[in-house]
Order: structure tokens, then C-alpha cells, then sequence
DNA sequence: GCGCCGAGTTATCAAATGTTAGCGCACTGT
DNA sequence: ACAGTGCGCTAACATTTGATAACTCGGCGC
């Protein structure tokens, strides 16, 4: 049940069975989502952190008028909120772009991780710090690439995670987001989406429709993204 | 020498006589660099991480068509490449944007201290994290606030950060960048990064001249950012 | 079968933002 | 004193992006 968790670690360094067992020692009590239902509320402090199973989930701000802007898009395998563990209060919710299976982890017991696994910790914090260079890229993707590009890149970035967990079709993967999430994601408006979208969609590189991106031409896709892996650490060394 | 570190480090929790001892065994070699400089070069895999003991210093990418976007300001205290630790590789640059002062701690350090010593680990693990904070905060500001607000809210969060580590001067601070430098941290283009200063200041809330920001109405300025500083975990709690 | 409703799409116009160019001022080196 | 240079600032115009509205289409409940 763990192995899109043990896929998602196990790609930057070598899990032991030790660590296996501690890791499914540490999560359980599964919950589900509806698409659209908190997973996490703002301002919250929970006593855990939540691992996807299945599903799409994303972090969220929302503004005094109104204005949602996504800071992350979470897939199986991935910590939707793993920094809550020491960070404590929840600056921002987590919201279930599409039914979500998730699974817990303690604080109490992530925190006997911390003090009895070493090598298991700097995996966990190296799960959040390859957050933070998501992060980065998608400061410089709102900053200073075009729209397509940044378009472009969202797709890059989101087949070579959903590959990493084995949660992509060939060269297609579900996207079960509208055309208004999307743009709370870029930062546009709904219209403007609509329009990048288009574009992308005219130059021939991806398609989409129900709910299913297919990458057409992954080459030219990583031209107009400018995009290079190398922020997702997805290399097999020690830690 | 360490007093920054220890104030940023310390303002989240307590810091034992240990681990403050640790700390300084594990910082040892001081370097300058002139403004303009490189601290850490994109690509290069280092083998110590950089605490910036004085100067203001910025991680970026450059696109192919030459546009620079800075992810980060790093202000004395701050660890500027703390994760390099454990993603190896830097996917961006680092750059003095004044004259800089820092110190190293090496890697190997680094790891015998996530071996040996779990709470101090968790403090440095909490350190990147209010690094990611930060950067969702940036994305909001990108996508869904206006220029002026995002501006507006920069200078909330220097302001707060830089007293932290007692580098305020009553309302003021020390701010020695460029407007084209400040355009590549707002993505604007350095027209219109000075159209949106002169608003803001128009608004009678900030001055800046001579590299020097005053906060004329702290108040308003956070109204106008919508400034809530949670994100910053400077609250003092068992972590 | 019928109508409602959400999502995608397009058109039109307005506002925000970029581009290019030029001016003035303070600072610097000679 | 002088020219050169970097930086802040402004103008004029082009392009991108947003706001509003309307139309289509398919799913869904009645």
C-alpha cells in the first residue's frame, strides 16, 4: 500500500528493510476525500502529517478578494504537508482536486524517527527540501517565462513525478483539474488560460481532453519548457 | 561571530550551551565576496554550506533569453544553500548582492550532526522549512496579488526578518539593491518595477533613498500587503 | 424528452505590463 | 574640469492580460 511512498524515497537513496518496516510502522489510519474537501485546514495545527495513497491534491492560499493561487500539486507518494511536523501551524490549506486516499503519520512517532533513525530522517527531510526546489522553479516559472512555457514546464514536471510512481499511461497521465484550477495555478485568469492552453494545444506538443494529458512531442515539449530535471533530485546517491 | 545564527536559530525554540558549541564547531572557515560575485555556482555540487554572517546576498536562474529571476533574499543568519546537504547538485546560483561576509559548515559536519545530535537536526530541518514557506508565500504574491501589494509585502517580510537578527534601525533598513535587481525578484521589467515603486511610495507608506527603506505607516503597509506573518514560525515552541 | 448547469470557448473592450528610447544626476577616474 | 558610466526616472507606443458577456456542448436530474 506504501509503494508509491517507497518509490517516491527510495529513488534518491537506498531504503532498508529496517526502514521499510519503521515506515509502515509509522503510517496508518487511511482516510478518504471528496474532490473539492479540505485535507488540511489553514491555521490548523494537526497532530500529523498526510501521505497520498491516491488522488490530486494541492496547496492553496486564498486572498482577501477572493484571489486562490495553488502553491504545490500533490501526487501518490508525496507528504502533503510533512513541514507541518515542525513548522506546527498550517499557514495554508490542502485541498482534494479529485477523490483522495491518504494515509497518517504521527508527529510523536516522526519525531522517535528523528531520534533513533538518522538515515530515514534525511530522507524525510529531503522529501521536503525537494518541495522547496519545486518551490524555486515555480517562483521562476511565474516570474520570468512566458505562459506557454510555463505551461509547458507544469507538464514536464508533473509526468516525470507521476512516471517516478508509476501513475503515468505511456506518455500520458490523468489530470483531473479545470481549466479555472489550472489558472489558480499560473496565477491567470480563466480566460487567459483558456488562451495559453490553446496555444499549446495548436503547436502540436500535448493533448488533452477528459481529464488525460498526452505528450505528443516530449522532445519540443522540453524545448518551449526550457525544462531540466535536475531541481528533482531523481538520482540514486547517498544521503 | 555566530550571534545572527544563534537569534534565527533561537527564535523557534531554545538552543542548549550543546548544540550552540556544536554549532560553532560545525561553522569554520570565513570568506568575503564583493557584490556581484557568485557564493555558490549553479551545477556545482559544494561540500559545505554557506551561513551569511553580514551582507545580502540572493539565489536565481537564468533563462536562455537572459532573464534572471531571483527564488530568495538571504539576510545575515540565513543558511543560502543549507539544502545542498542532502540534493547535492545546485539546480540555481547564489549570487552577493552587497559585499558579503560568510562562513562554511561542511557537509560531513553536517551529517554527524543528524547522526548525534536530533534536536538540533530538527531545528536546522526547520530552518529549510520556513525557507519553503517563504517561497509559497513569493508564489501567492506572484500570481494573485497586485504589484504594489507584492512589493508591499517584501518589505513586511524583510523588515520582520531582518529584526529578528537585530539589523532594523527603528523603522528602517538597509536595502542595497538595484531597482533592476529588485524587478528580477518581482519578475517585472525594470519600467515597471518603478512605476509600481513610485505608487507605493506615492501612498505615503514606505521611503527609500540611499538604500535605506523607512516605514513610514507599519499599519498600512501591512494592510496594503495583507501581511500575515505566520508563515515565519517566530514563535518560540518545542520543535 | 426537456431543461438546467457546469465547463470550455470566443469576442470585445479595458487595464496592466513590456519595449525602446531618451534625459538628468551623482559618482568616478583621469 | 572633463567625459564616462550606472542608475533612476519618464514618455510613447506595442503587447499581454483581465473583465464581462455570450454561445456551445454534454451530463444529469426531473
Amino acid at each position: 500500500m506504501l509503494e508509491s511512498l517507497f518509490l517516491n524515497l527510495g529513488q534518491h537513496d537506498s531504503l532498508s528493510d529496517d526502514e521499510q518496516s519503521l515506515l509502515g510502522n509509522l503510517m496508518a489510519g487511511e482516510r478518504s476525500f471528496a474532490a473539492g474537501q479540505d485535507i488540511v485546514a489553514s491555521g490548523s495545527r494537526p497532530a500529523y502529517s498526510t501521505l497520498i495513497l491516491d488522488g490530486l491534491a494541492a496547496r492553496y492560499k486564498v486572498l482577501a478578494d477572493g484571489g486562490r493561487q495553488f502553491t504545490s500539486l500533490q501526487v501518490p507518494g508525496d507528504f502533503v504537508d510533512l513541514y507541518a511536523f515542525l513548522l506546527k501551524t498550517m499557514d495554508h490549506g490542502v485541498i482534494a482536486l479529485s477523490p483522495c486516499r491518504v494515509i497518517l503519520a504521527d508527529h510523536s512517532k516522526l519525531r522517535s524517527i528523528t531520534e533513533r533513525a538518522p538515515h530515514l530522517t534525511r530522507l524525510l527531510w529531503l522529501d521536503t527540501l525537494i518541495d522547496g526546489a519545486i518551490h524555486r522553479e515555480w517562483i521562476v516559472a511565474m516570474g520570468r517565462r512566458s505562459k506557454v512555457s510555463h505551461l509547458a514546464h507544469l507538464f514536464c514536471e508533473l509526468f516525470v513525478r507521476l512516471q517516478v510512481v508509476k501513475h503515468t499511461n505511456g506518455m500520458s497521465f490523468h489530470l483531473p483539474v479545470s481549466q479555472a484550477e489550472l489558472a489558480d495555478v499560473l496565477g491567470l485568469s480563466v480566460v487567459h488560460m483558456n488562451r495559453v492552453i490553446s496555444a499549446l494545444r495548436n503547436s502540436g506538443v500535448i493533448a488533452w481532453a477528459n481529464h488525460t494529458v498526452t505528450i505528443l512531442d516530449w522532445q519540443k515539449l522540453q524545448q518551449i519548457a526550457e525544462f531540466d530535471p535536475t531541481y528533482l533530485s531523481m538520482t540514486r546517491e547517498p544521503r
